[in-house]
DNA sequence: CGTGGTTTTGATAATAGTCAACACGAGTGG
DNA sequence: CCACTCGTGTTGACTATTATCAAAACCACG
């Protein structure tokens, strides 16, 4: 999951065709905690999310780290380059992952439709990480955390009462380093917009959204 | 081109292999200022980059912008998602371009070779993009700059005596955007650089590399 | 009920942005 | 050939935002 554009319309964004298109078979199961494979890893999979959330991230020699993406239900990691991974990947939350082997991308396997596919998500992945692009390189603090909770309210925000909530399994600090921030920085501006009555902080992984459309302004840079 | 991690050893720079695969009938000619697209546009085509540099941009309501990325030789411009363009892309210098259906990716059309060298191209580019996160969330100003120098130092830089000079065709506030900077912050850290006797800048468009390793180091935070 | 990791808050500092002035250079027209 | 102008680049003064460092609060877990 990356940050784009985010938009008041939750019923626009297209849900990767993915969703729900094998039997359960041959689904495997991952742990939080557990890692799918490490930077310089020899690629042999691709893995679409069913459940669960992963975290994808890359370092710096000096300790510096930059979440990459959250792996959420639709989101296909593991895409190689030269034939290798260039992140780690790492468990939030227990995942269902479908796996398919790195020769159905490349279309030397029999499923032609699931290499069509495929080819989409990683076009799609491109398309994604552009609009991160966006964010990383032009937003505030608190643009990219108002960003942050609408893209996750619309990717798999719940119901709750009258009001939309969203879960964070993720630290502070993974947050902080997929936007390019501090944890400090984070905490503080996730204070402010709940002073402010847009969000409240149910418990620490729990955000209800009390005023949607306050938060889309604030991510688009309008309010001030 | 992102701006990956930038490395001393120029050779292990793996230049694309579509630098000169094809003969040179059917080749564009594009003139410095044209767009090749919009954001928007249906896809057609891709192009190969053979000669000149292309800029991909990317635009917010309020008037903010993203430099997404520089089209150098050897750089693949133009991949769809959900058939569409997603940012604009210009001529910052004539260019030759090499067009491919769109078909060629998707590998409908009769050229097997094409469509898997398009494919890698696709994974190279996802890989470059979650280089340049890295470089957007986590550099300082002097260290995005200075990878700013060593990676286009790699790419395009050209031996003149004992120094190796770099061509910067693109405005200081293309850089500014594509890095995440301002034109002033852009400007005060050139200027630094050159204090420090790392770089000269021969004219507004041409900067000398009097220390590379220097400048490796400032782009990967030692020094200080 | 401690203990260790995480989150939050506070005080302060540093980095980068903003606004404004000036410099430079290419192209234009007197 | 020389002002003149316009767009771009550079520098300076000041401000704002965000990072840093430190302390306290909170929470999960043994």
């Amino acid at each position: 999951m990356y940050v784009t554009i985010p938009t008041d319309d939750a019923a626009n964004v297209p849900v990767s065709k993915f969703v729900g298109t094998k039997p359960k078979s041959s689904q495997a199961h991952v742990k939080a905690g557990s890692y799918l494979y490490f930077e310089g890893d020899e690629v042999e999979w691709l893995y679409v999310v069913k459940s669960g959330v992963l975290r994808l991230t890359r370092l710096l020699e000096d300790g510096r780290r930059q979440v990459i993406a959250f792996g959420y239900p639709g989101d296909v990691v593991g895409f190689p380059a030269d034939g290798r991974h260039h992140t780690d990947c790492d468990v939030l939350v227990d995942a269902e992952l479908q796996p398919y082997r790195l020769a159905c991308l490349e279309g030397t396997c029999s499923h032609q439709e699931t290499h069509r596919q495929l080819l989409q998500a990683a076009l799609r992945e491109i398309s994604g990480m552009q609009d991160h692009f966006l964010m990383l390189g032009q937003k505030s603090a608190i643009e990219k955390v108002a960003s942050f909770l609408c893209v996750l309210t619309d990717r798999v925000g719940e119901e709750v009462g009258n009001f939309t909530q969203v879960e964070l399994p993720m630290k502070r600090a993974d947050i902080a380093d997929f936007l390019g921030l501090t944890t400090e920085t984070v905490c503080r501006t996730l204070t402010q917009i709940r002073k402010d009555g847009i969000i409240a902080i149910d418990n620490i992984h729990t955000i209800i959204i009390l005023k949607p459309s306050a938060l889309l302004d604030l991510s688009l840079g309008d309010d001030d």
